[in-house]
RNA sequence: GCGGGAUUAACUCAACUGGCAGAGUGCUUCCCUUACAAGGAAGAAGUUCCGGGUUCGAGUCCCGGGUCCCGCACCA
């Protein structure tokens, strides 16, 4: 039984000493390059990560092994508010926090922490057996990519691209930071919506707004109508009281008011509301923030002042109600903008951000992929992508952490100057002054993963991997970071680079647990891919995540997935085993394998071996990496385990002489050899373990030092068309005699006589295969009889390959079951040829269809229009 | 509201440019046959969600509908 424990950590370690994961740019050949998507450096590996991982490495490894200058390079990313959160967490379990640390003290805690703790999602990522560049591993935060984070800020703030402004932004009051748009998640929930009441100036009236957020009116600075609702045209500008605040504000008219939803006319707060905000830029309203940073009510909300926003809604609502404001409170559903990190309710409020102006970095990055310079697979996220990108605002990148680069730019405290800057500056350039004060947030951790496929290659230096891995050739990630990452780096790329960051982005889906849900800590139905790798081994864990997915797809994790695959390296170990115990006293020795007497089965093998090959290769390229291993997964087990090992068994055993025993050697020393070399992108540690063994068992020389770096398998002219058709109508033939023997129940063990009446055409192939048939089937004596001759007495027949196999089954056949069984079988041969028929004789089907598919109805018509025949003439003489 | 997926055997999923609907698991029967019981042999199992259409031919393309899921959106 297979072992993986004993295995895999051996060949990591053999392939990393030897250098095998990295290259120098110098090195000859085509480049194929990619950049990991970098792991949270507090995170552990999770099964996206697995996924994701794993994906990379088969193609990774594959196009190694093809000969491409081939370059994986890993890092990690800082993560700004995940990991200053589980820092500040440690310190809460130290009894301290981050402010009473100081500002810079706690930064050191965070390097601290990083140091201790950031290496483990590498290890595990090694664990998967992922071939990356280890020399080339980068951290967010290092000095080379904070540079070069540096160097694009400062660069877009001298164009304009970067500013500074107030405007209204997404606050998480836990986080106690800024987020941008993508940050907030969209969760529809159960809420009301209130309608109050607003008297009119004068007394004479009042206007009814609904709201959902009636603590928002505090802050109130408008109530807004449509222009062309009737129903308050005579309204617009006159005031209205505030209720319980007593401040006179206007009705507007505004566009952006539905009359249809709630009274038609809305409340306008533009410290609070996005929409309002705009309303009130559009109306010169003033802005009066009625919550604070903490979520509370600020000294402008009066009475209410210190009370928490959802205490402050209960209280007002009681008060409103009290004195008559409030008309009605409905049921309401509707979306309330939560932080993706903690779920807390955002609040929209204004502050003084930094923004990035999106406009002019977004048009070539839209550009780029509508021309197909980075594509998308599956193409459908294209659609996303450009969908977004051309609706992009304005990306909000300060946030108000510790942890993070900080935003290099300082103020005069002398001359008030505001510059950026790439090195912290000695003294203001205007005025001299040293009293300089840096800007005290820190930017969006994507801010500097945007840049992460150049700025990991050296960038701004210019440096040789720059020059020679850049643009990458493909991004491996999930569909969950698109806009946050993907995009980014094509805006980032094409503007730092002039040259779009990756030629394909491959994109996949989600891993759920069984039931499909999504794996996650609340629910705590994840499923540690380290825990999979202990029982069943990296290569079973792997090879279950690719198979069976198709690009951008969920997949589901079952734990009987991993059986199988773990099922499916133990088969290959044993087969191998087989092989190298049969191959002990062989030793390749370069003979061309055409020279050698092959049998039938040898130039089947060898045929389907190069088809499996071209097959792999073939779904490789098209990121079907899923298909791929189904192919070498059914090439494998249901060829080159089930048919050929067992038909070579009688020749290893010397039954067959010393010639066809070293040709069955030679054949499937070859055929072993080039399948390890198949199976290594999905499999790297079995394949290594066998690989190395089979070359030691039998004195080869290694050609390389390892399977890793062994050529990808090439086409040599083994496709053998005739082979594959009579290897098919054999393994038919054997088919139908072992499902005789089952159904008549014949005892195993025993043997039985087949008497064959085969056409010329088949006969050479069946005297050939005649002792293969008699171990694959339980098999005596076979003979053969005249074409013509008539059928042996009670025997049953069976037609198979267009051959007639008579077995003489005394005492078990019973004539008329036999007639019931052939003329069932008739039944369904007449109408597959009836199909076939009525196919050929349709004028569209024969002058449209492609010539091959015509030519296969036609081989198909003449092998059922002669099995019916066959049949027919069996039933006559058994009704005789 | 707009957009996108999914829908195929009991379950989980495949099926490239339209060309004989396939795997794994499970199920039934038999077998410890000198690589492998984590195995071998045989077998049962399908209205490809429904209804139209295009086509010689549709799981695949088009239109309409159902169910589930996911994005995006300024319904306060």
């Amino acid at each position: 039984m297979y072992d993986p424990r004993n295995v895999e950590g051996k060949w990591y370690q053999f392939w990393e000493e030897q250098g095998f994961f990295h290259v120098e740019p110098d090195d000859p050949g085509e480049v194929f390059s990619v950049v990991i998507p970098p792991p949270n450096v507090t995170g552990s590996l999770h099964m996206g990560h697995a996924l994701n991982v794993t994906l990379q490495d088969v193609l990774v490894r594959w196009r190694r092994m093809q000969g491409r200058l081939t370059v994986w390079v890993p890092g990690t990313d800082h993560a700004g508010i995940a990991t200053q959160h589980v820092v500040e967490e440690m310190l809460a379990r130290e009894g301290t926090d981050r402010r009473s640390l100081g500002r810079e003290a706690f930064v050191e805690r965070v390097w601290q922490w990083k140091e201790r703790y950031g290496g483990i999602i590498t290890r595990q990522l090694r664990r998967l057996g992922a071939s990356c560049d280890w020399r080339r591993e980068r951290f967010t935060m290092d000095e080379g990519l904070s540079r070069a984070v540096r160097q694009v800020f400062v660069d877009l703030y001298e164009r304009g691209l970067i500013y500074q402004g107030n405007y209204i932004v997404n606050w998480c009051p836990t986080c106690a930071t800024t987020l941008s748009d993508i940050e907030v998640e969209h969760e529809e929930r159960d809420g009301k919506l209130y309608h109050i009441r607003y008297p009119l100036l004068g007394g004479d009236g009042y206007i009814t707004v609904a709201t959902t957020r009636p603590e928002t009116m505090l802050g109130d600075t408008a109530v807004a109508v449509h222009p062309e609702d009737k129903r308050y045209e005579h309204l617009v500008g006159r005031y209205v009281v505030l209720p319980l605040v007593n401040r006179e504000i206007p009705i507007i008219a505004d566009d952006m008011v539905d009359p249809d939803f709630g009274t038609g006319a809305v409340k306008v707060t533009p410290a609070h509301d996005p929409n309002d905000f705009e309303m009130g830029q559009r109306h010169n309203l003033e802005q009066v923030q009625v919550i604070g940073l903490d979520a509370r009510m600020t000294k402008e909300a009066g009475p209410y002042a210190g009370m928490d926003r959802y205490e402050c809604r209960k209280a007002l609502v009681r008060d409103l109600e009290a004195k008559g404001f409030l008309v009605k409170v409905e049921d309401h559903r509707h979306a309330v903008g939560q932080c993706y990190r903690c779920d807390t309710v955002v609040e929209p409020l204004v502050s003084k951000q930094w923004f990035v102006r999106m406009k002019p970095l977004a048009a070539p990055a839209i550009e780029a992929v509508k021309d197909g310079r980075v594509r998308f697979v599956p193409e459908r996220f294209a659609k996303n992508y450009l969908h977004w990108m051309e609706n992009i605002r304005d990306w909000c990148i300060s946030r108000q952490l510790w942890w993070g680069h900080r935003i290099p730019v300082w103020t005069c405290q002398r001359c008030d100057h505001q510059f950026a800057a790439a090195d912290d500056p000695a003294f203001c350039p205007n005025c001299g002054s040293e009293d300089l004060e840096q800007d005290p947030d820190v930017l969006d951790t994507w801010f500097s993963s945007a840049l992460w496929p150049f700025s990991t290659l050296g960038w701004p230096e210019h440096t040789k991997d720059l020059e020679r891995f850049y643009p990458t050739s493909v991004l491996v990630t999930g569909f969950d970071i698109i806009y946050f990452w993907v995009a980014r780096m094509i805006f980032m790329g094409l503007y730092f680079m002039h040259k779009e960051p990756f030629r394909h982005v491959l994109i996949h889906g989600l891993v759920r647990d069984a039931l499909g849900r999504k794996m996650s800590k609340s629910l705590g139905n994840g499923v540690d891919p380290l825990e999979v790798i202990e029982e069943y081994g990296a290569d079973a864990l792997r090879f279950t995540l690719v198979t069976g997915i198709a690009p951008g797809n969920d997949t589901r994790y079952q734990p009987e997935k991993v059986e199988a695959s773990r099922n499916f390296c133990n088969k290959i170990w044993n087969a191998a085993r087989f092989a190298m115990m049969n191959l002990q006293d062989y030793t390749p020795d370069g003979t061309d394998l055409r020279s050698l007497p092959l049998n039938l089965h040898d130039r089947w093998i060898l045929s389907r071996l190069e088809w499996a090959a071209a097959e792999i290769n073939r779904h490789l390229e098209r990121f079907d990496l899923g298909e791929g291993a189904r192919t070498l997964y059914d090439f494998v087990w249901s060829e080159l385990c089930d048919w050929y090992i067992e038909l070579i068994k009688p020749r290893l055993y010397g039954r067959a002489g010393e010639e066809s025993r070293c040709t069955a050697q030679a054949v499937l020393w070859h055929v072993l050899e080039t399948t390890l070399r198949l199976m290594h992108p999905y499999l790297p540690f079995l394949s290594e373990e066998i690989w190395q063994h089979l070359h030691r068992v039998t004195g080869t020389p290694l050609p390389v030092p390892s399977v890793m770096v062994a050529s990808w398998p090439a086409p040599a002219g083994f496709r053998d068309e005739a082979a594959e058709e009579e290897m098919q109508a054999l393994i038919e033939i054997v088919r139908g005699i072992r499902n005789v023997r089952a159904e008549k129940q014949v005892e195993p063990g025993r043997q039985i006589t087949a008497i064959l009446q085969a056409p010329g055409s088949r006969r050479g192939m069946l005297e050939e295969a005649v002792p293969y048939i008699q171990a694959l089937a339980r098999v005596g004596a076979v003979t053969f009889i005249d074409e013509a001759a008539p059928a042996p007495e009670q025997a049953v027949a069976i037609i198979a390959g267009g051959v007639q196999v008579h077995l003489p089954l005394a005492g078990l056949v019973d004539i008329e079951q036999e007639v019931a069984r052939l003329e069932k079988e008739l039944a369904e041969t007449a109408q597959q040829l009836a199909a076939v028929n009525a196919r050929l004789n349709n004028e569209g089907f024969v002058s449209k269809a492609p010539e091959h598919v015509v030519q296969r109805e036609r081989q198909r018509q003449q092998e059922l229009a002669e099995k019916e025949r066959l049949l027919r003439q069996r039933l006559a003489e058994l009704r005789s």
